[in-house]
DNA sequence: ATCCATATGTACGGTACCGTACTGATAATT
DNA sequence: AATTATCAGTACGGTACCGTACATATGGAT
Protein backbone atom coordinates (compact mmCIF):
# COMPACT_ATOMS: atom_id res chain seq x y z
CA UNK A 1 0.00 0.00 0.00
CA UNK A 2 2.84 2.74 1.17
CA UNK A 3 4.44 1.11 -2.57
CA UNK A 4 1.28 2.14 -4.34
CA UNK A 5 1.06 5.54 -2.60
CA UNK A 6 4.61 6.04 -3.73
CA UNK A 7 4.07 5.88 -7.10
CA UNK A 8 0.85 8.22 -7.07
CA UNK A 9 3.65 11.16 -5.79
CA UNK A 10 5.76 10.11 -8.08
CA UNK A 11 3.29 10.45 -10.87
CA UNK A 12 3.14 14.05 -11.00
CA UNK A 13 6.46 14.76 -11.86
CA UNK A 14 5.13 13.41 -15.16
CA UNK A 15 2.87 14.79 -17.89
CA UNK A 16 -0.91 13.70 -16.80
CA UNK A 17 -1.58 12.73 -20.28
CA UNK A 18 1.00 10.32 -21.85
CA UNK A 19 4.13 9.04 -20.34
CA UNK A 20 4.25 6.29 -22.62
CA UNK A 21 6.79 6.88 -25.13
CA UNK A 22 4.86 5.38 -28.34
CA UNK A 23 2.14 7.51 -27.18
CA UNK A 24 4.38 10.44 -26.79
CA UNK A 25 5.49 10.38 -30.07
CA UNK A 26 2.19 11.00 -31.98
CA UNK A 27 1.46 14.23 -33.18
CA UNK A 28 -0.95 15.68 -31.03
CA UNK A 29 -3.88 15.47 -33.40
CA UNK A 30 -3.53 11.69 -33.48
CA UNK A 31 -3.36 11.67 -29.85
CA UNK A 32 -6.47 13.83 -29.85
CA UNK A 33 -8.32 11.27 -31.58
CA UNK A 34 -7.05 8.73 -29.71
CA UNK A 35 -7.30 9.28 -26.44
CA UNK A 36 -11.50 9.15 -25.66
CA UNK A 37 -10.41 4.81 -26.26
CA UNK A 38 -7.69 5.41 -23.86
CA UNK A 39 -8.24 3.64 -20.31
CA UNK A 40 -5.52 4.23 -17.33
CA UNK A 41 -5.78 0.70 -15.65
CA UNK A 42 -3.13 -0.48 -13.15
CA UNK A 43 -1.77 -3.65 -12.95
CA UNK A 44 -0.40 -5.08 -9.71
CA UNK A 45 2.45 -7.86 -10.34
CA UNK A 46 1.62 -11.42 -11.64
CA UNK A 47 -1.51 -10.14 -13.15
CA UNK A 48 -1.53 -12.06 -17.11
CA UNK A 49 -2.55 -9.16 -19.65
CA UNK A 50 -2.27 -11.90 -22.20
CA UNK A 51 -3.08 -15.52 -21.72
CA UNK A 52 -0.89 -17.51 -24.07
CA UNK A 53 -3.02 -18.53 -27.75
CA UNK A 54 -5.90 -16.21 -26.91
CA UNK A 55 -6.83 -13.57 -29.66
CA UNK A 56 -6.14 -10.33 -28.44
CA UNK A 57 -9.22 -7.74 -26.87
CA UNK A 58 -7.03 -4.53 -25.35
CA UNK A 59 -3.38 -3.91 -26.11
CA UNK A 60 -1.75 -1.79 -23.37
CA UNK A 61 0.90 0.81 -23.12
CA UNK A 62 2.68 0.79 -19.90
CA UNK A 63 3.37 3.97 -18.56
CA UNK A 64 5.30 2.74 -15.53
CA UNK A 65 5.96 -0.52 -14.11
CA UNK A 66 7.12 -3.87 -16.26
CA UNK A 67 5.64 -6.32 -18.52
CA UNK A 68 7.38 -9.71 -19.64
CA UNK A 69 6.55 -11.59 -22.25
CA UNK A 70 6.78 -15.57 -21.33
CA UNK A 71 6.90 -18.64 -22.90
CA UNK A 72 6.18 -21.49 -21.25
CA UNK A 73 6.30 -24.93 -22.07
CA UNK A 74 4.31 -28.49 -21.74
CA UNK A 75 6.13 -29.19 -18.64
CA UNK A 76 5.19 -25.82 -17.13
CA UNK A 77 8.77 -24.27 -17.32
CA UNK A 78 8.62 -20.77 -18.27
CA UNK A 79 11.47 -18.59 -19.71
CA UNK A 80 11.38 -14.85 -20.63
CA UNK A 81 11.52 -14.05 -23.88
CA UNK A 82 11.03 -9.97 -23.30
CA UNK A 83 10.51 -7.32 -21.36
CA UNK A 84 8.67 -4.20 -21.84
CA UNK A 85 8.35 -0.86 -20.29
CA UNK A 86 6.73 2.70 -21.03
CA UNK A 87 9.17 2.49 -24.36
CA UNK A 88 7.21 -0.38 -25.64
CA UNK A 89 3.60 -1.60 -26.26
CA UNK A 90 1.87 -5.46 -25.27
CA UNK A 91 -0.30 -7.01 -27.71
CA UNK A 92 2.01 -6.17 -30.95
CA UNK A 93 0.30 -9.41 -32.66
CA UNK A 94 -2.55 -7.03 -33.03
CA UNK A 95 -0.10 -4.89 -35.16
CA UNK A 96 1.76 -7.99 -36.76
CA UNK A 97 -1.96 -9.30 -37.91
CA UNK A 98 -2.17 -12.63 -35.88
CA UNK A 99 -4.03 -11.00 -33.29
CA UNK A 100 -2.69 -13.66 -30.78
CA UNK A 101 0.72 -15.54 -30.03
CA UNK A 102 2.24 -18.35 -28.34
CA UNK A 103 3.74 -16.09 -25.56
CA UNK A 104 1.67 -14.36 -22.36
CA UNK A 105 2.34 -10.87 -21.51
CA UNK A 106 2.32 -10.79 -16.99
CA UNK A 107 3.01 -8.01 -15.26
CA UNK A 108 6.22 -8.04 -12.85
CA UNK A 109 6.73 -4.58 -11.56
CA UNK A 110 3.22 -3.36 -10.80
CA UNK A 111 2.24 -0.40 -12.51
CA UNK A 112 -0.37 1.15 -14.70
CA UNK A 113 -0.98 1.48 -18.61
CA UNK A 114 -2.69 2.86 -21.01
CA UNK A 115 -5.34 0.34 -22.36
CA UNK A 116 -6.90 0.33 -25.80
CA UNK A 117 -9.47 -1.91 -27.70
CA UNK A 118 -7.74 -4.05 -30.31
CA UNK A 119 -10.02 -3.35 -32.85
CA UNK A 120 -10.30 0.79 -32.10
CA UNK A 121 -5.89 0.50 -32.43
CA UNK A 122 -6.28 -1.78 -35.81
CA UNK A 123 -8.24 0.40 -37.30
CA UNK A 124 -5.94 3.36 -36.33
CA UNK A 125 -3.18 1.48 -37.40
CA UNK A 126 -4.68 1.54 -41.27
CA UNK A 127 -4.62 5.23 -41.58
CA UNK A 128 -1.82 6.24 -39.11
CA UNK A 129 1.75 6.38 -40.89
CA UNK A 130 3.32 7.87 -37.91
CA UNK A 131 1.90 5.23 -35.77
CA UNK A 132 2.96 2.72 -38.32
CA UNK A 133 6.21 3.76 -38.54
CA UNK A 134 6.69 3.51 -35.03
CA UNK A 135 5.76 0.29 -34.38
CA UNK A 136 7.91 -0.83 -36.92
CA UNK A 137 10.54 0.45 -35.17
CA UNK A 138 9.43 -0.89 -32.35
CA UNK A 139 9.41 -4.55 -34.10
CA UNK A 140 12.64 -4.36 -34.79
CA UNK A 141 13.38 -2.97 -31.17
CA UNK A 142 12.00 -6.56 -29.69
CA UNK A 143 13.23 -8.30 -32.26
CA UNK A 144 16.74 -7.58 -30.99
CA UNK A 145 15.84 -7.99 -27.89
CA UNK A 146 14.41 -11.64 -28.31
CA UNK A 147 17.45 -12.65 -30.90
CA UNK A 148 19.51 -11.50 -28.06
CA UNK A 149 18.37 -13.49 -25.30
CA UNK A 150 18.13 -16.27 -27.68
CA UNK A 151 21.55 -16.04 -28.25
CA UNK A 152 22.77 -15.15 -24.35
CA UNK A 153 20.16 -18.50 -23.33
CA UNK A 154 22.59 -20.15 -25.17
CA UNK A 155 25.95 -18.65 -24.45
CA UNK A 156 26.31 -16.99 -21.30
CA UNK A 157 26.07 -18.33 -17.48
CA UNK A 158 23.41 -17.69 -14.82
CA UNK A 159 25.60 -15.14 -12.98
CA UNK A 160 26.17 -13.09 -16.19
CA UNK A 161 22.91 -13.29 -17.21
CA UNK A 162 21.08 -12.45 -13.94
CA UNK A 163 23.60 -9.10 -14.01
CA UNK A 164 22.32 -8.25 -17.19
CA UNK A 165 18.50 -8.78 -16.21
CA UNK A 166 18.51 -6.24 -13.15
CA UNK A 167 20.56 -3.98 -15.29
CA UNK A 168 17.80 -4.26 -17.68
CA UNK A 169 15.31 -4.27 -15.19
CA UNK A 170 16.62 -0.94 -14.01
CA UNK A 171 16.25 1.13 -16.64
CA UNK A 172 13.15 -0.66 -17.40
CA UNK A 173 11.29 1.03 -14.40
CA UNK A 174 13.93 3.85 -14.07
CA UNK A 175 14.97 2.68 -9.97
CA UNK A 176 17.49 1.07 -8.63
CA UNK A 177 15.86 -0.34 -6.15
CA UNK A 178 12.53 -2.84 -6.95
CA UNK A 179 10.72 -5.63 -5.53
CA UNK A 180 11.05 -8.92 -6.78
CA UNK A 181 11.08 -12.40 -4.96
CA UNK A 182 14.41 -14.87 -6.48
CA UNK A 183 11.49 -17.43 -7.04
CA UNK A 184 9.72 -14.92 -9.35
CA UNK A 185 13.36 -14.45 -10.93
CA UNK A 186 14.07 -18.02 -11.25
CA UNK A 187 11.34 -18.14 -13.65
CA UNK A 188 12.00 -15.21 -15.23
CA UNK A 189 15.64 -16.75 -16.15
CA UNK A 190 14.18 -19.76 -16.92
CA UNK A 191 16.64 -21.52 -13.54
CA UNK A 192 16.33 -23.09 -9.83
CA UNK A 193 15.39 -20.74 -7.86
CA UNK A 194 18.42 -21.72 -5.03
CA UNK A 195 20.40 -20.79 -8.56
CA UNK A 196 19.38 -17.34 -7.90
CA UNK A 197 20.30 -17.61 -4.25
CA UNK A 198 23.24 -18.80 -4.89
CA UNK A 199 23.95 -16.56 -8.06
CA UNK A 200 22.51 -12.70 -6.05
CA UNK A 201 24.50 -13.89 -3.03
CA UNK A 202 27.92 -13.92 -5.00
CA UNK A 203 26.92 -10.33 -6.28
CA UNK A 204 25.92 -9.20 -3.14
CA UNK A 205 29.22 -10.60 -1.42
CA UNK A 206 30.82 -8.37 -3.87
CA UNK A 207 28.90 -5.32 -2.93
CA UNK A 208 27.20 -5.00 -6.41
CA UNK A 209 23.39 -5.56 -5.10
CA UNK A 210 21.47 -5.90 -1.62
CA UNK A 211 18.97 -8.09 -1.58
CA UNK A 212 16.68 -8.19 1.44
CA UNK A 213 13.45 -10.66 1.53
CA UNK A 214 11.60 -10.17 -1.57
CA UNK A 215 13.09 -6.31 -2.49
CA UNK A 216 16.34 -5.99 -4.46
CA UNK A 217 18.50 -2.65 -4.51
CA UNK A 218 21.26 -2.35 -6.63
CA UNK A 219 24.27 -0.66 -5.10
CA UNK A 220 27.12 -0.50 -7.96
CA UNK A 221 25.73 -0.33 -11.15
CA UNK A 222 28.87 0.62 -12.44
CA UNK A 223 30.84 -3.19 -11.69
CA UNK A 224 27.32 -5.05 -12.26
CA UNK A 225 27.46 -4.02 -16.16
CA UNK A 226 31.19 -5.10 -15.65
CA UNK A 227 29.74 -8.67 -14.69
CA UNK A 228 26.87 -8.62 -17.25
CA UNK A 229 27.54 -10.27 -20.48
CA UNK A 230 27.62 -7.76 -23.44
CA UNK A 231 24.06 -8.66 -24.47
CA UNK A 232 22.89 -5.55 -22.08
CA UNK A 233 24.80 -3.27 -23.90
CA UNK A 234 24.25 -4.63 -27.07
CA UNK A 235 20.63 -4.44 -26.56
CA UNK A 236 20.53 -0.85 -25.00
CA UNK A 237 22.26 0.43 -27.53
CA UNK A 238 19.72 -0.67 -30.33
CA UNK A 239 16.88 0.37 -28.42
CA UNK A 240 18.83 4.09 -28.40
CA UNK A 241 19.33 3.80 -32.02
CA UNK A 242 15.84 2.73 -33.01
CA UNK A 243 13.43 4.45 -30.58
CA UNK A 244 15.46 7.44 -30.11
CA UNK B 1 28.70 -29.14 -59.30
CA UNK B 2 26.50 -32.34 -59.57
CA UNK B 3 24.42 -30.67 -57.15
CA UNK B 4 23.96 -27.68 -59.30
CA UNK B 5 22.87 -29.46 -62.03
CA UNK B 6 20.33 -31.45 -59.98
CA UNK B 7 19.17 -28.30 -58.79
CA UNK B 8 18.95 -26.78 -62.49
CA UNK B 9 16.69 -29.95 -63.29
CA UNK B 10 13.88 -29.39 -60.06
CA UNK B 11 13.89 -25.70 -61.28
CA UNK B 12 11.33 -26.68 -64.02
CA UNK B 13 8.88 -28.51 -61.66
CA UNK B 14 8.66 -24.80 -60.43
CA UNK B 15 6.85 -21.57 -61.84
CA UNK B 16 9.58 -19.80 -64.20
CA UNK B 17 8.89 -16.39 -62.22
CA UNK B 18 9.03 -16.61 -58.69
CA UNK B 19 8.28 -19.02 -56.64
CA UNK B 20 9.16 -17.13 -53.08
CA UNK B 21 6.06 -17.23 -51.20
CA UNK B 22 5.91 -13.49 -50.17
CA UNK B 23 6.61 -12.90 -54.12
CA UNK B 24 3.85 -15.04 -55.16
CA UNK B 25 1.43 -13.41 -52.75
CA UNK B 26 1.61 -10.43 -54.82
CA UNK B 27 -1.28 -9.39 -57.18
CA UNK B 28 -0.26 -9.88 -60.49
CA UNK B 29 0.02 -6.38 -61.53
CA UNK B 30 2.59 -5.51 -58.58
CA UNK B 31 4.64 -8.66 -59.27
CA UNK B 32 5.24 -7.22 -62.66
CA UNK B 33 6.08 -4.13 -61.50
CA UNK B 34 8.31 -5.27 -59.09
CA UNK B 35 9.95 -7.94 -61.97
CA UNK B 36 12.28 -5.63 -64.10
CA UNK B 37 14.19 -4.68 -60.53
CA UNK B 38 14.04 -8.75 -59.43
CA UNK B 39 18.13 -10.29 -60.34
CA UNK B 40 18.08 -14.13 -59.45
CA UNK B 41 21.39 -15.13 -58.00
CA UNK B 42 22.60 -17.97 -56.64
CA UNK B 43 24.70 -18.86 -53.50
CA UNK B 44 26.59 -21.25 -52.26
CA UNK B 45 27.19 -22.83 -48.56
CA UNK B 46 28.60 -20.12 -46.24
CA UNK B 47 28.18 -16.88 -48.40
CA UNK B 48 27.49 -14.19 -46.11
CA UNK B 49 24.16 -12.12 -47.59
CA UNK B 50 24.25 -9.48 -44.68
CA UNK B 51 26.99 -9.15 -42.06
CA UNK B 52 26.08 -7.77 -38.77
CA UNK B 53 25.68 -4.10 -38.18
CA UNK B 54 25.86 -2.67 -41.91
CA UNK B 55 22.96 -1.26 -43.35
CA UNK B 56 21.63 -3.42 -46.02
CA UNK B 57 22.12 -2.35 -49.47
CA UNK B 58 19.86 -5.51 -51.03
CA UNK B 59 16.89 -7.57 -49.68
CA UNK B 60 17.12 -11.65 -50.40
CA UNK B 61 13.72 -13.40 -51.32
CA UNK B 62 14.82 -17.28 -51.43
CA UNK B 63 13.34 -19.57 -54.11
CA UNK B 64 15.35 -22.56 -52.68
CA UNK B 65 18.13 -23.13 -50.55
CA UNK B 66 18.01 -22.05 -46.54
CA UNK B 67 19.18 -19.51 -44.97
CA UNK B 68 20.15 -18.81 -41.57
CA UNK B 69 20.29 -15.59 -39.10
CA UNK B 70 23.15 -15.80 -36.81
CA UNK B 71 24.23 -13.76 -33.63
CA UNK B 72 28.04 -13.94 -33.28
CA UNK B 73 29.49 -12.72 -29.83
CA UNK B 74 32.28 -10.98 -28.86
CA UNK B 75 33.68 -13.88 -28.27
CA UNK B 76 33.40 -15.27 -31.87
CA UNK B 77 30.77 -18.44 -30.23
CA UNK B 78 28.02 -18.13 -32.98
CA UNK B 79 23.83 -18.98 -32.47
CA UNK B 80 21.71 -19.25 -35.01
CA UNK B 81 18.73 -16.82 -34.59
CA UNK B 82 16.03 -18.11 -37.34
CA UNK B 83 16.12 -19.99 -40.05
CA UNK B 84 14.84 -18.63 -43.61
CA UNK B 85 13.59 -20.65 -46.57
CA UNK B 86 11.16 -19.60 -49.67
CA UNK B 87 8.65 -18.51 -47.18
CA UNK B 88 10.53 -15.46 -46.02
CA UNK B 89 12.72 -12.39 -46.65
CA UNK B 90 16.70 -11.81 -45.84
CA UNK B 91 16.93 -8.07 -45.23
CA UNK B 92 13.46 -7.32 -42.42
CA UNK B 93 15.13 -4.36 -40.82
CA UNK B 94 14.79 -2.53 -43.87
CA UNK B 95 11.01 -3.11 -43.82
CA UNK B 96 11.05 -2.35 -40.16
CA UNK B 97 12.84 1.20 -41.04
CA UNK B 98 16.38 0.00 -38.30
CA UNK B 99 18.11 -0.63 -41.76
CA UNK B 100 20.56 -3.19 -40.63
CA UNK B 101 21.13 -5.03 -37.23
CA UNK B 102 23.39 -7.03 -35.07
CA UNK B 103 22.65 -10.37 -36.80
CA UNK B 104 24.19 -11.79 -40.12
CA UNK B 105 22.66 -13.57 -42.55
CA UNK B 106 24.29 -16.32 -43.97
CA UNK B 107 23.66 -19.35 -46.67
CA UNK B 108 23.33 -22.46 -45.23
CA UNK B 109 22.18 -24.93 -48.06
CA UNK B 110 23.04 -23.25 -51.64
CA UNK B 111 19.99 -21.93 -53.92
CA UNK B 112 18.97 -19.26 -55.61
CA UNK B 113 17.07 -15.91 -54.71
CA UNK B 114 15.68 -13.28 -55.75
CA UNK B 115 17.91 -9.54 -55.10
CA UNK B 116 16.05 -6.48 -55.11
CA UNK B 117 17.91 -3.15 -54.12
CA UNK B 118 16.89 -2.20 -50.82
CA UNK B 119 15.46 1.53 -51.73
CA UNK B 120 13.51 0.25 -54.49
CA UNK B 121 11.93 -2.59 -52.17
CA UNK B 122 11.58 0.32 -49.23
CA UNK B 123 9.55 2.69 -51.79
CA UNK B 124 7.27 -0.13 -52.42
CA UNK B 125 6.68 -1.14 -49.19
CA UNK B 126 5.45 2.45 -48.73
CA UNK B 127 2.75 2.35 -51.50
CA UNK B 128 1.96 -1.61 -51.86
CA UNK B 129 -0.92 -2.75 -48.69
CA UNK B 130 -0.69 -6.34 -50.11
CA UNK B 131 2.72 -6.53 -49.58
CA UNK B 132 2.92 -4.95 -46.12
CA UNK B 133 0.51 -6.98 -44.56
CA UNK B 134 2.25 -10.07 -45.56
CA UNK B 135 5.23 -8.76 -44.28
CA UNK B 136 3.82 -7.95 -40.91
CA UNK B 137 2.47 -11.25 -41.00
CA UNK B 138 6.02 -12.94 -41.56
CA UNK B 139 7.29 -10.36 -39.03
CA UNK B 140 5.02 -12.38 -36.44
CA UNK B 141 6.00 -15.66 -38.16
CA UNK B 142 10.17 -14.95 -37.23
CA UNK B 143 9.42 -13.63 -33.87
CA UNK B 144 7.58 -16.60 -33.12
CA UNK B 145 10.70 -18.81 -34.18
CA UNK B 146 13.12 -16.66 -32.43
CA UNK B 147 11.18 -16.70 -29.04
CA UNK B 148 10.91 -20.17 -29.36
CA UNK B 149 14.67 -20.70 -30.23
CA UNK B 150 15.45 -17.95 -26.70
CA UNK B 151 13.31 -20.77 -24.81
CA UNK B 152 14.56 -23.82 -26.53
CA UNK B 153 18.29 -22.48 -26.07
CA UNK B 154 17.18 -22.56 -22.24
CA UNK B 155 15.13 -25.47 -21.66
CA UNK B 156 15.74 -28.49 -24.25
CA UNK B 157 18.66 -30.98 -24.53
CA UNK B 158 21.34 -30.83 -27.48
CA UNK B 159 19.55 -33.88 -28.86
CA UNK B 160 16.43 -32.48 -28.91
CA UNK B 161 17.41 -29.48 -30.05
CA UNK B 162 19.17 -31.83 -33.06
CA UNK B 163 16.12 -33.32 -34.16
CA UNK B 164 14.20 -30.26 -34.19
CA UNK B 165 16.83 -28.35 -36.28
CA UNK B 166 17.19 -31.22 -38.49
CA UNK B 167 12.93 -31.19 -38.82
CA UNK B 168 13.11 -27.49 -39.60
CA UNK B 169 15.99 -27.65 -42.27
CA UNK B 170 14.05 -30.83 -43.63
CA UNK B 171 10.40 -28.63 -44.38
CA UNK B 172 12.93 -25.87 -45.24
CA UNK B 173 14.30 -27.00 -48.78
CA UNK B 174 11.35 -29.66 -49.47
CA UNK B 175 14.43 -32.71 -49.40
CA UNK B 176 15.06 -35.35 -46.96
CA UNK B 177 18.74 -35.65 -47.31
CA UNK B 178 21.26 -32.54 -47.23
CA UNK B 179 24.90 -31.49 -47.72
CA UNK B 180 25.61 -30.36 -43.86
CA UNK B 181 28.87 -30.92 -42.02
CA UNK B 182 28.61 -31.71 -38.39
CA UNK B 183 30.91 -28.40 -37.65
CA UNK B 184 28.80 -26.15 -39.16
CA UNK B 185 25.27 -27.83 -37.48
CA UNK B 186 27.43 -27.19 -34.26
CA UNK B 187 27.91 -23.34 -35.05
CA UNK B 188 24.35 -23.45 -35.43
CA UNK B 189 23.32 -24.51 -32.07
CA UNK B 190 25.80 -23.23 -30.74
CA UNK B 191 27.69 -26.49 -29.28
CA UNK B 192 31.09 -28.32 -29.64
CA UNK B 193 31.42 -30.08 -32.75
CA UNK B 194 31.78 -33.29 -31.09
CA UNK B 195 28.13 -32.95 -29.32
CA UNK B 196 26.62 -33.04 -32.38
CA UNK B 197 28.68 -36.67 -33.17
CA UNK B 198 27.38 -37.66 -30.09
CA UNK B 199 24.01 -36.54 -30.44
CA UNK B 200 24.15 -37.71 -34.21
CA UNK B 201 25.67 -40.88 -33.29
CA UNK B 202 22.50 -41.47 -31.43
CA UNK B 203 19.64 -40.92 -33.79
CA UNK B 204 22.17 -42.67 -36.39
CA UNK B 205 22.13 -46.01 -34.17
CA UNK B 206 17.85 -45.73 -33.42
CA UNK B 207 18.06 -45.56 -37.38
CA UNK B 208 16.41 -42.23 -37.32
CA UNK B 209 19.39 -40.62 -39.51
CA UNK B 210 21.98 -41.64 -41.54
CA UNK B 211 25.24 -39.70 -41.50
CA UNK B 212 27.90 -39.73 -44.38
CA UNK B 213 31.12 -37.61 -44.97
CA UNK B 214 29.12 -33.86 -44.87
CA UNK B 215 25.70 -35.89 -46.12
CA UNK B 216 22.97 -35.88 -43.90
CA UNK B 217 19.54 -38.32 -44.45
CA UNK B 218 16.60 -38.43 -42.94
CA UNK B 219 15.45 -42.00 -42.69
CA UNK B 220 12.73 -42.11 -40.37
CA UNK B 221 10.81 -38.60 -40.09
CA UNK B 222 7.95 -40.01 -37.74
CA UNK B 223 10.21 -41.27 -34.42
CA UNK B 224 12.71 -38.07 -35.39
CA UNK B 225 9.27 -35.69 -34.51
CA UNK B 226 8.83 -38.01 -31.61
CA UNK B 227 12.81 -37.50 -30.60
CA UNK B 228 12.43 -33.52 -30.94
CA UNK B 229 11.33 -31.17 -28.42
CA UNK B 230 8.00 -29.37 -28.64
CA UNK B 231 9.35 -26.65 -30.26
CA UNK B 232 9.37 -28.24 -33.67
CA UNK B 233 5.51 -28.19 -34.08
CA UNK B 234 4.59 -25.23 -32.25
CA UNK B 235 7.19 -22.79 -34.58
CA UNK B 236 5.53 -24.92 -37.64
CA UNK B 237 1.43 -24.87 -36.65
CA UNK B 238 2.54 -21.05 -36.17
CA UNK B 239 3.73 -20.17 -39.47
CA UNK B 240 0.97 -22.54 -40.92
CA UNK B 241 -1.56 -20.10 -39.23
CA UNK B 242 0.12 -16.87 -40.39
CA UNK B 243 1.38 -17.64 -43.89
CA UNK B 244 -0.93 -19.87 -44.75
C1' DA C 1 48.36 -45.98 -55.57
C1' DT C 2 49.62 -42.65 -52.34
C1' DC C 3 49.06 -38.63 -49.90
C1' DC C 4 46.49 -35.01 -47.93
C1' DA C 5 42.72 -32.36 -46.45
C1' DT C 6 38.53 -32.77 -44.48
C1' DA C 7 35.12 -35.04 -41.72
C1' DT C 8 33.75 -38.05 -38.00
C1' DG C 9 34.38 -40.93 -33.77
C1' DT C 10 36.10 -41.38 -29.06
C1' DA C 11 37.97 -40.28 -24.62
C1' DC C 12 38.49 -37.93 -20.24
C1' DG C 13 38.79 -34.68 -16.71
C1' DG C 14 36.33 -30.51 -15.48
C1' DT C 15 32.38 -27.61 -14.36
C1' DA C 16 28.06 -25.30 -14.40
C1' DC C 17 23.85 -26.20 -13.33
C1' DC C 18 19.98 -29.34 -11.96
C1' DG C 19 16.62 -31.79 -8.67
C1' DT C 20 15.62 -32.20 -4.26
C1' DA C 21 15.54 -31.41 0.37
C1' DC C 22 16.20 -29.21 4.47
C1' DT C 23 17.32 -25.23 7.48
C1' DG C 24 17.13 -20.60 8.92
C1' DA C 25 15.36 -15.83 8.68
C1' DT C 26 11.85 -12.32 8.39
C1' DA C 27 7.29 -10.42 7.78
C1' DA C 28 2.21 -11.06 8.27
C1' DT C 29 -1.59 -12.94 10.93
C1' DT C 30 -3.89 -14.29 15.00
C1' DA D 1 3.57 -12.87 21.91
C1' DA D 2 2.92 -16.88 19.35
C1' DT D 3 1.98 -18.90 15.09
C1' DT D 4 2.13 -19.21 10.28
C1' DA D 5 3.52 -18.21 5.69
C1' DT D 6 6.83 -16.62 2.80
C1' DC D 7 11.40 -16.03 1.35
C1' DA D 8 16.43 -16.89 1.32
C1' DG D 9 20.52 -19.78 2.29
C1' DT D 10 22.86 -24.22 2.14
C1' DA D 11 23.96 -28.93 0.91
C1' DC D 12 24.80 -32.88 -1.99
C1' DG D 13 24.62 -36.29 -5.39
C1' DG D 14 23.69 -36.38 -10.30
C1' DT D 15 24.21 -35.14 -15.16
C1' DA D 16 24.58 -32.74 -19.39
C1' DC D 17 27.69 -30.51 -21.66
C1' DC D 18 32.30 -28.30 -22.20
C1' DG D 19 37.40 -27.90 -23.63
C1' DT D 20 40.77 -30.34 -25.42
C1' DA D 21 43.08 -33.83 -27.58
C1' DC D 22 43.83 -37.57 -30.37
C1' DA D 23 42.50 -41.40 -33.40
C1' DT D 24 40.17 -43.01 -37.45
C1' DA D 25 37.73 -42.86 -41.81
C1' DT D 26 36.89 -41.11 -46.51
C1' DG D 27 36.95 -38.62 -50.82
C1' DG D 28 39.77 -35.83 -53.87
C1' DA D 29 44.30 -34.34 -55.62
C1' DT D 30 48.91 -35.67 -57.15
Amino acid sequence: MRLKQNWIVMMSKYSPTSNNLLLAALPSEDYKRLRPHLDEVYFTIGKVLHPAGEVIKDVYFPIQGMISLISIMEDGSTTEIALVGNEGMIGMPVFWGGNYSNNCAIVQLEGSCWKLNAEIFKQECLKNKVLQKRLLLYTQALVTQVSQNAACNRQHTVEERLCRWLLSVCDCVGKDNFPLTQEFISQMLGIRRSSVTVAAGTLQKAGLIRYNRGNISIINIKDLEAAACECYCVVKKEYKRLLG
